[in-house]
DNA sequence: ATAGGGTTAG
């Protein structure tokens, strides 16, 4: 390249620019190196073309961006507020929220693209108490926002604690007469619609007056993301009849409002609006997560190009279900098309590692992580706490955390909900006080994953404080908040109050059901489960199989064999279900707690599964109750070959000699326990005591608050 | 501007 010397700056440029318009980039900081071998100096255009080709060549490599900067800085050009607000929107692209925000705050003067620009970055990021902050600095420091500000900045005031805030920026937008925009009005529109005040998207949207095929697509997704699904078909139809053409975008959103995807597959194809590229892939992730892994593979393979989006969602369909197998073949198939996987697809794969037993084909994965850069994102740091945290791994745990750059609230949540996973509640609770301090605010996920922490640790207290702060900052008791209450108030032993929070749910979801109906069979209260199972069906939904591990649980434990019996049957004959091991492990400990030790033992032979320890365990339990000594040894023997070293095997079979006075095994087995290391301790019952008083005869009286039946008892010492 | 893949409970 010698005669580049002679055409100086303008042969790089050239160069550049013919690379930016065929798309065909080279690593722009390549050109950039070449040029400074040269001795040239790079001017403002050279800058502005590195940044603009290194966007678009979409690169990785933060490090390469942080060099740009530095030699910005170092030649002085970093003055320019455009070379500046480009740099930023290239750190804001790749996701470098801090480093785009510190070049804001540095510019002496800024100018309302910048603004923009960042605005949007952390909404696009996850920051969205962040994206309205700065909206509010900006305002301050005297900037009108433009129609790219607010179109920018309502993304993320999509939330139902933000809509007062949502009022008072669609208020400022009236004022600045932005709101006749019909971009800033389609906006507005979602925003709404996120919000869940639909009556107000419905007036924006009647108001306009031409309504675009943006407007209907929004409103349709308007109504399906608030689950009004006849609605958003009601609309679809009305739009077809103002003579509007669906596009690409109609037919995902209906497919997202849950509408019938055959129906929508085939008006997809007759109106030719299935070559979309996009529209395929709607339908790969939608046929994907019905488990239709046949359909989703043939329309996979129909795409011109396999792209990630639709490789992700059959990834994710395999990892949903933990088939480890297919989720790292789909992985070969991305390396052999030399697919560069983004944070999503990998988060897709790493939640597919759940069992413990795959701990070095995760580790593996991080590996990869680690060697493409990909462990720097925020999602699949959190992804690999999630994974890390199935393992029990709690060191990896934190160590992740503790190397994260930014953290967004996601992932305060990761690891809380990780370290409640993991069986360590109350680090979860330390954290949520650090998460605070570090100025986070909590949201449903948050809330949700404390919950249930507090339901590991008896921790009604905190619980009631959680729920305190749900319903002063108007968060949904539904779904998610709703379930996790319900539960953290059964295990905590108020199970009134449970009652009451499930009274206030106007239509429970089936995990809602689910959580009471087995809140209330292992309490005891058999007939209360079964006539919430019964009111269940009433409302037409359809029982799955945690329902009935719920109805069996309270059979087992009011001892209801007859209608443990029934119920096996109406799910196995009536809905069609295969039972599950655990299925069968509540079947043998209905009958053998009610001394059936025959036929438990014949459904034990017919069952499809080999037995695991619960099954045996249960069987075992029941034997101490009945005095059973020689079936018990039987089935010692194969609790000891499926895992010697469990402390319960041990402690049951002490139990039982000792129901029988045989004093020597007795003995023999605690010393078998000694050997193995087992302390017997594998269980803990735990309630909190919400008042303590001390008596007159030194001895202290304490009280639990156990709902209907408050229970009080006394201990010295 | 509207839409498609991931994270939460049972």
């Amino acid at each position: 390249m010698s005669f580049a010397k002679s055409v100086g700056l303008s042969f790089f440029h050239s160069l550049l620019k013919s690379q930016l318009e065929t798309k065909t980039v080279n690593s722009p900081l390549l050109v950039f190196r070449q040029l400074l071998q040269f001795n040239l100096k790079p001017s403002d255009l050279t800058f502005s073309l590195v940044i603009k080709a290194s966007a678009s060549y979409s690169l990785k490599q933060r490090l390469e961006a942080n060099q740009i900067h530095t030699h910005l800085l170092k030649s002085g050009i970093i003055h320019s507020v455009y070379i500046t607000t480009a740099l930023l929107s290239l750190y804001v692209n790749l996701g470098c929220i801090k480093n785009a925000s510190f070049l804001l705050e540095d510019m002496p003067e800024r100018d309302v693209v910048a603004w923009n620009a960042l605005i949007s970055g952390y909404s696009k990021n996850g920051y969205d108490l962040y994206a309205f902050y700065l909206f509010m600095e900006m305002l301050r420091e005297g900037f009108s926002p433009q129609t790219t500000t607010l179109v920018g900045l309502f993304p993320s005031i999509g939330r139902l604690e933000l809509v007062s805030q949502g009022k008072s920026i669609h208020g400022i937008g009236v004022k600045a007469g932005l709101d006749r925009d019909s971009k800033v009005k389609n906006a507005l529109t979602s925003m709404y619609a996120k919000c869940r005040d639909l009556a107000a998207a419905e007036i924006l949207f009647e108001e306009m007056v031409e309504k675009s095929v943006v407007a209907w697509n929004t409103m349709i997704g308007a109504y399906g993301q608030n689950g009004l699904f006849d609605e958003a078909m009601v609309l679809f139809k009305k739009m077809r009849e103002n003579t509007l053409e669906a596009n690409s975008v109609t037919v995902m959103s209906l497919l997202s409002a849950n509408a019938d995807h055959e129906t929508i597959h085939c008006f997809a194809i007759k109106t030719g609006i299935v070559i979309d590229a996009s529209v395929i892939t709607s339908l790969v992730c939608v046929y994907a997560r019905s488990g239709d892994n046949e359909s989703s593979g043939l329309l996979h393979n129909s795409l011109p190009e396999e792209n990630l989006v639709s490789l992700t969602a059959i990834i994710s369909s395999y990892a949903e279900r933990g088939n480890v197998d297919m989720v790292v073949e789909c992985f070969a198939r991305s390396q052999q098309l030399d697919m560069e996987l983004d944070a999503v697809a990998m988060v897709s794969i790493l939640h597919g590692v759940k069992n413990p037993a795959y701990t070095d084909i995760g580790v593996a994965f991080h590996g990869y992580g680690i060697k493409t850069g990909l462990c720097i994102h925020s999602l699949v740091a959190n992804g690999l706490i999630s994974m890390y945290s199935k393992f029990n791994d709690i060191e990896a745990v934190f160590s992740l955390f503790s190397e994260m750059q930014e953290k967004p609230l996601i992932s305060w949540n990761s690891i809380i909900s990780g370290c409640v996973r993991a069986g360590r509640a109350d680090d979860a609770v330390e954290l949520f006080c650090r998460m605070k301090m570090f100025g986070h605010h909590p949201d449903a996920i948050t809330i949700a994953s404390l919950l249930s922490g507090c339901s590991q640790l008896g921790y009604l207290q905190f619980g009631k404080k959680l729920h305190g702060f749900v319903l002063r900052n108007n968060l949904e008791v539904e779904d998610f908040i709703g379930t996790a209450l319900i539960d953290m108030y059964i295990k905590c032993g108020s199970i009134d109050v449970a009652e009451r929070v499930f009274k206030s749910i106007k239509e429970p979801c089936l995990a809602t059901w689910n959580t009471t109906i087995t809140g209330y069979g292992v309490c005891g209260f058999q007939n209360k489960a079964l006539a919430h199972y019964a009111e269940l069906r009433k409302r037409g939904l359809k029982p799955d199989r945690i329902t009935f591990l719920g109805v069996l649980a309270a059979c087992i434990h009011s001892g209801a064999v007859d209608e443990g019996r029934r119920y096996f049957q109406i799910m196995t004959e009536e809905f069609g279900m295969a039972p599950s091991l655990q299925h069968c492990a509540c079947m043998v400990a209905l009958l053998s707690r009610a001394g059936l030790f025959k036929e438990a033992l014949l459904f034990i032979s017919n069952m499809d599964f080999d037995p695991d320890s619960a099954v045996w365990g249960a069987l075992l339990s029941a034997c101490c109750t009945h005095q059973e000594v020689k079936l018990g040894e039987y089935i010692a023997k194969k609790l000891y070959l499926l895992d010697h070293r469990n402390g319960g095997l041990y402690v049951l079979m002490s139990n039982l000699y000792a129901s029988k006075g045989m004093w020597d095994d007795v003995a023999r087995v605690r010393q078998m326990m000694k050997d193995t290391g087992g302390d017997g301790c594998s269980g803990v019952s735990l309630l909190e005591v919400t008042s303590f008083k001390e008596m007159d005869d030194n001895s202290y009286l304490w009280e639990v608050d156990h709902g209907a039946q408050s229970c009080q008892q006394t201990f010295s010492d």
